[in-house]
RNA sequence: GCGCCUGUAGCUCAGCUGGAUAGAGCGCCGGGCUUCGAACCCGUAGGCCGCAGGUUCGAAUCCUGCCAGGCGCGCCA
């Protein structure tokens, strides 16, 4: 619907500049946006402020030239004003809202659906959990995060491919090893060292438990005993961790293994490029790559001395092949802990020759848990934190998921075990679900009464007078286009806010029934019942989607 | 010390990317079910938008400097 202000408002505005009224001028920047206030019109939009500098005159002037050759072809607005300061105020007709209900009642589902990314690939790399231990909560966020965004740019008509990077080539994965085979030699041998920096937490020792049953250790060397139980152990937990994502609603389009970089030679040629262009460097014994020439604080190393290439060889090989594959755009979600990674890694792909701006990095803040009242602290190295696991099994999937979105993601995030786990109003996932099982248990009543969705709808829809009718109405017509402005702003939480917005809208249309039994959806007069089944049928569509691009249920009973 | 993020109602947070009288949920206080689901609705109270400057028609939003909190500053991953 803005679209349509917005070709309103360029007609317009060449129309006064063929007139003369304005200078001939490219047109600037401008906003339209759905006012707070009622008495504001249905939209607003700033574009008379917008050229005052411009056109060096004062904006309600402007906005007056423009008020008089409003270029409304479609013949859409009821009344539009100049308003405040200098806004063009539009109110639309109430026979536009309508038929676009009917639009909504028709397409279902994909009445939303865009062509903003026709033609557009997108790689979306998340969670990239280290397979050495389970998924916790900063990786449930990343999840819901990664896959709400992914959902809702397919939905905008991006091409989409979600990744998941596995980390399984460095030391860590050595050491979960040790710490497997450790946990195994303690069971006999309760002297045996535990390595410093190794994996604690009960699930090494279920590992250790797995694994011996399966192989015989005893019959290997320690040496071959320990590849064996990180070769497993690794396994074991990339398996623990897609079944985790996949109860948790997530699936990935490609697992990229790091280890896949070292063995096809890409590593290596990555770094004989940059050596081509001469951004690398020996020093001390080591091979360093020049990122302070792209805005890095120091340099970096890519090769230690003692041969082994870093983390970070790998993730500049990792990005350039990323390029490589034709992407658009790379958007990556990581913790808020590596976000002194970002200038390097955006320093190293502008070594070789590809803007910074490719790569869009959304930093995670970190989620503490609550319960009881009290933080439940974590800590990685003692072994002790809440996995996603027993979270999700805890409050269940769609509360989790829905919670984890009510917050920018470069805001911290409190978790309230107790609250999220109430099914009452304080937890903003039932409020939404229970609009649309609402609605559902509407439409078994009017079954009851053998009444359904008109099949002329354009016969009725005109009986939908109410004023909390017509606005129900406009709050589906903003549902297109915050997803188009998400997709842009890569801002999925705005969407938990509008799905409360609007079922909020339905809740507050719905009580008046409770007063005043005329304004029931199902009432005595059958035409003005199917009008109403098709208001509560284009509800019922936005909430199952919206609630959908979350990932979360939408339940016809509860 | 340097870098990134955060600071908005008692609490948890939005604030459409610079717009009009700053919003929501919870909590407090008060009201609403005899037929579509009360897991709901309606109302009252509650604000130096961390502080101080600046930019302009206009600032919670942009810039500078402080203050407070979180995270990060390895030839770890």
């Amino acid at each position: 619907m803005k679209a349509k202000i917005a070709r309103i408002l360029e007609n317009t505005y060449e129309a006064c500049v063929k007139e003369g009224d304005l200078d001939a001028n490219p047109l600037p920047q401008y906003v339209i946006e759905v006012p707070n206030r009622a008495e504001h019109g249905h939209y607003a939009a700033n574009l008379a402020m917008a050229l005052a500098s411009i056109q060096k005159r004062p904006p309600r002037k402007i906005a007056d030239a423009l008020l008089s050759r409003l270029a409304d072809a479609e013949g859409i607005i009821e009344r539009a004003e100049v308003a405040g300061p200098g806004f063009l105020n539009f109110w639309v007709r109430d026979q536009v809202w309508r038929s676009f209900l009917i639009h909504v009642v028709e397409e279902g589902e994909k009445f939303s659906a865009s062509t903003l990314g026709k033609g557009n690939k997108i790689l979306v790399e998340f969670v990239s959990a280290n397979p050495t231990g389970p998924l916790h909560l900063g990786h449930g966020r990343g999840a819901a995060l990664g896959d709400t965004l992914s959902r809702i740019l397919e939905h905008c008509g991006y091409e989409l491919v979600r990744e998941f990077y596995i980390n399984d080539a460095g030391r860590q994965v050595r050491l979960l090893g040790e710490s497997i085979y450790s946990r195994w030699r303690q069971s006999r041998d309760p002297e045996y060292p535990f390595p410093d920096e190794g994996y604690h937490g009960q699930y090494i020792s279920e590992l250790a438990q797995r694994i011996s049953n399966e192989t015989d250790l005893e019959s290997l060397s320690e040496e071959e005993a320990i590849a064996l139980c990180a070769d497993r152990g690794k396994e074991i937990m990339l398996q623990e961790i897609r079944e985790d994502l996949k109860n948790f609603g997530v699936e990935f389009d490609v697992w990229f293994s790091e280890l896949e970089l070292h063995k096809s030679g890409l590593l290596q040629e990555t770094l004989r490029l940059l050596q081509s262009r001469g951004y690398l460097y020996e020093k001390d014994g080591a091979l360093w790559i020049k990122t302070t020439e792209f805005g890095d604080d120091k340099d970096r190393v890519v090769r230690k001395k003692d041969g082994e290439y870093t983390y970070f060889a790998s993730d500049i090989s990792y990005h350039l092949h990323k390029k490589r594959r034709g992407f658009d755009k790379a958007i990556n979600i990581w913790g808020a802990d590596h976000h002194g990674y970002v200038n390097r890694v955006k320093a190293a792909l502008e070594a070789q020759g590809i803007d910074g701006q490719w790569l869009h990095v959304l930093l995670i803040q970190l989620v503490k848990l609550w319960k009881g009242g009290q933080e439940i602290k974590m800590s990685k190295r003692a072994g002790q934190y809440v996995t996603l696991r027993e979270l999700v099994e805890e409050v269940g999937r769609d509360a989790v998921r829905f919670l984890f979105l009510t917050k920018n993601h470069d805001s911290p995030l409190d978790f309230d075990i107790d609250m999220a786990k109430k099914r009452d109003p304080n937890n903003p996932v039932y409020y939404v679900q229970y609009a649309h099982a609402r609605i559902c248990s509407i439409f078994r009543k009017a079954q009851e009464e053998s009444l359904a969705l008109p099949s002329q709808p354009q016969e009725v829809v005109n009986r939908l007078e109410l004023p909390q009718e017509l606005e129900l109405i406009r709050i589906m017509a903003q549902y297109p286009d915050l997803l188009e402005e998400i997709s842009k702003a890569l801002e999925p939480h705005r969407l938990t806010y509008y799905l409360t917005e609007l079922a909020s809208a339905f809740h507050r249309y719905f009580n008046l029934g409770t007063k005043d039994p005329a304004c029931r959806v199902v009432c005595q007069d059958p035409k003005l019942t199917q009008a109403r089944l098709l208001l509560a049928q284009g509800a019922r569509t936005v909430l199952a989607s919206g609630l959908g691009l979350l990932g979360v249920g939408a339940p016809e009973r509860m």
